[in-house]
Order: C-alpha cells, then structure tokens, then sequence
DNA sequence: GGGTAAGTACGAAGAATGCCGTACTACGAG
DNA sequence: CTCGTAGTACGGCATTCTTCGTACTTACCC
C-alpha cells in the first residue's frame, strides 16, 4: 500500500495554511469537503483544471495540513482536518469557510 | 496632495486578502499595527527589506483592503482597517493576528 | 492475464511574485 | 531656494506557481 505523508498538527504552518487557502481551486475543495460529507476521492471533486493540476491542488493541501489522504483501491479519500486546524489556529478555518459564502 | 486609492468594504476580496497574509513580511507589518497604535508611518517598520521592496508590500496590503494609508508631509500614516475587515470577513483577521503568536 | 479507472511523476511553458538598484517626486526645515 | 527625508516608478533578475501533456503505476474487475 502507498502512503502518504502528512504534517503533524505542531507542524502546520501558518504560511502554507494561508498561501494554499488563497488560491480560488483550492478553497473550493475545502468549501465542498466542509460543505459535504467527508471521504469523497478526487474524482468527485468537479474541477476546472486537468487531472495532474489536481493531483497538484490535492497535494498542497495535504501538505499544508490542511486534508488527510488515504487510499482506498486506486481512489484516494480526502478529509478535512478540521478539528486538528481549530486545535492549531482557532477559528480560522471557520473564517475563512464563513468569508467563502458571501 | 497625493492620493491613494482603497478599495471600499465590499470590494474587499478573500482572494487578495489571504494571498497578501499569506507573507510574513505582510503579517509582520499586519501584526505591528494591530499590537501597537495606528498611524505608524512605514519608516517606523523595521522590515529587512530595501525601501522600495517595502513600498511594494505596503502597496499590496493597501490593495487588498487590509490596511488605510493617508500621507502627513512626506510620511503615509498606515491603519489597520480591522472595523472593515471583521464587517467584510468576520472573524478572519483575529484568526490570522491569533495564529501569529504560536 | 487484460482492460479500465484513479491518481502520480516529470518536464515544460508562461505568469506571477519578491527583491533589488537607480532615478525620481513631494513635502518640510532652515 | 536648497537640502534632506519619505516614499514612488520603473526596469530587471531570480524564483516560484499554475497549468498542461504524456507516460507511468496501482488496484480492481472480468
């Protein structure tokens, strides 16, 4: 089985957090795994972009620390790592996913 | 008198908002204003950057609505439009500012 | 095993960003 | 009027980002 790396939630940081955040694609995964039920795989993610500019977007996300990944057959899970986001900066998730909507 | 153009509240966007606090040079200067009294002037941001890279986020900041710059002499008094901000994007800014201490 | 679906690796092109230096403008002090 | 200070405009350079295409891997299904 593949793995995949992801930051321990003392290790996200803000930089990252906020340059993955302010790109319009990738606040669209985030709206939609917030907005949704959590483990959708990449596919369902309706993107206006390729598949390997996606698998980009997915990357710098879980690399911020801000989507687990798993795998699942040759799909892959993604989750928003809410709770451990709120422990590392309260709130700004929130603020951001509140901004998303208006 | 030289002038400077803002953009209104609800021109404020998420966007130029998260990628202008997504650099620690921006944040630095983001952080000043709010822990210390408004109207510093730029001179008074001991930034490691030339002068010119200076104006340039400062430019940056002011775009995205982040902060207010209004000339006195030759100096720009800079403010955080934090009032603005938590009307446009409750709760974003305390977010960021609270981030930045950890 | 063969086919298919989901995603990755890699390289390339083009745009954006961050930084600088130099030359410049605007304002105030003397 | 002249000088100094604060900031700007402009151009250039290096780096990073976004996007893509193509070729590849991995796992499931028949």
């Amino acid at each position: 089985m593949r793995t995949l790396s992801h930051p321990d939630v003392q290790d996200i940081a803000l930089d990252q957090v906020l340059s993955a955040l302010a790109d319009p694609i990738r606040r669209r995964i985030v709206t939609q795994l917030a907005g949704g039920h959590d483990d959708q795989a990449c596919i369902a993610f309706d993107l206006p972009v390729t598949k390997s500019t996606s698998t980009h977007h997915f990357r710098v996300l879980r690399e911020a620390g801000i989507i687990s990944q798993r795998y699942r057959g040759t799909a892959i899970l993604n989750c928003l790592r809410d709770e451990e986001l709120a422990e590392r900066f309260p709130g700004l998730l929130e603020a951001v996913l509140g901004a998303e909507t208006r």
